[in-house]
DNA sequence: TGTCAAAACGACTATATCGTCAATATGAGA
DNA sequence: TCTCATATTGACGATATAGTCGTTTTGACA
């Protein structure tokens, strides 16, 4: 009778799912990435992912939900970005630099990630909270070793990221130029008033 | 036969007028700096400023046309809290302190017109742009004389522009605390790289 | 090739929001 | 008090979007 192994059929389910799934975050991550300032609808993510209406339904309960799971997506690229080369550098501010730098290239190069990044960092709920926890515990070493002259960690991250956002969002308008990257940077480490080390 | 003066009538009509529409405008404006993603609705608007549905679409086409005046009356709350110091101040990095200092404690005050900046900075149509002209003018002023080491100006007004919305962020969601202005002011001339005059 | 559980579909109802318009209210001056 | 141009009202039909659900398709495996 049981000649059907379970176990592999939701496998075979969850592949599927996965895929389709997938779809209708890109969608969603375009949509939310380009929009003005109207909500997104479920009828313009379902057309622009190329599925059906039930379908959305059937993997999200909602476009909160999906918001979130765009911003999870979100996340994991910044981790991805970072983490390998978070490890090997000791200093604080190298990793802050390298960090920085880093998402300023991938700004540069894929403007509909700095799009949905601008948004997303918007409402601060979940996502951009990683990168500042992070940036904040850079920073705060940097402090205790003495060498930034902005003492709040919370200003020091604020001026940083306010810098980061705004570079990026002049990329998205007037398109990348050479040397803005470096130029930002430094401007960010002299605005945290970094000694070098 | 003519007995009545028209042109009076159409004064008391345009004070009347005036009234309820700037209702509607302050609403609006709490509405617009309030939201969080999705998109404000005129029912809203109208509930908010207690008046009928149909007296929203006597003053305004849409909810864009309103979106415009509150960036308008934004503009001008701008232009007021800048334009009689700009004047009897000759020195442009004067000027441009001048400015961020106030900005900065005006959102300091008023949380409701600090968050209706920070929306309003989401869609640089045309509101954020005087603001930004000004602002590039003062760079641009202070880089003729040799005075800052960040050279494209662009990038000099999005350094600028970047820490004052975060750090009203910051204000917004953490209350403002002392010393802020002033280290955050300190903060963007060093990223400048302003010499002293 | 047939089976079947998971996945996808899309038509449908419910609800929200838009935008209109005929009727009513307002209020300064005659 | 009466007049009347202007402003205000809110019910209404039109449209857009949300969310449901019975039906159909898919595809690995027996």
């Amino acid at each position: 009778m049981a000649k059907v192994d379970l176990a592999r059929r939701a496998e075979i389910g969850r592949e599927k799912r996965a895929r389709t799934r997938a779809q209708i975050v890109e969608a969603g991550a375009t949509l939310l990435g380009g929009r003005t300032n109207e909500a997104i609808t479920v009828d313009a993510v379902v057309e622009a992912a190329g599925v059906a209406k039930g379908t959305f339904y059937y993997h999200f309960k909602s476009i909160g939900e999906l918001a979130a799971a765009v911003g999870a997506g979100l996340s994991q690229s910044f981790d991805e970005l970072l983490t390998p080369a978070r490890l090997e550098r000791p200093d604080p501010v190298d990793r802050l630099s390298f960090a920085f730098i880093k998402f300023l290239e991938k700004a540069s190069a894929d403007t509909d990630w700095a799009r949905l990044v601008i948004q997303s960092s918007q409402s601060p709920i979940e996502f951009g909270m990683g990168v500042r926890a992070n940036l904040k515990a850079d920073i705060e070493e940097a402090i205790a070793q003495g060498r930034v002259s902005v003492r709040d960690v919370e200003l020091a991250a604020d001026i940083a990221i306010g810098i980061w956002l705004e570079v990026t969002r002049g990329i998205i308008e007037r398109g990348p130029r050479p040397g803005t990257t470096g130029q930002a940077l430094d401007a960010t480490l002299r605005a945290l008033g970094l000694s070098q080390r």
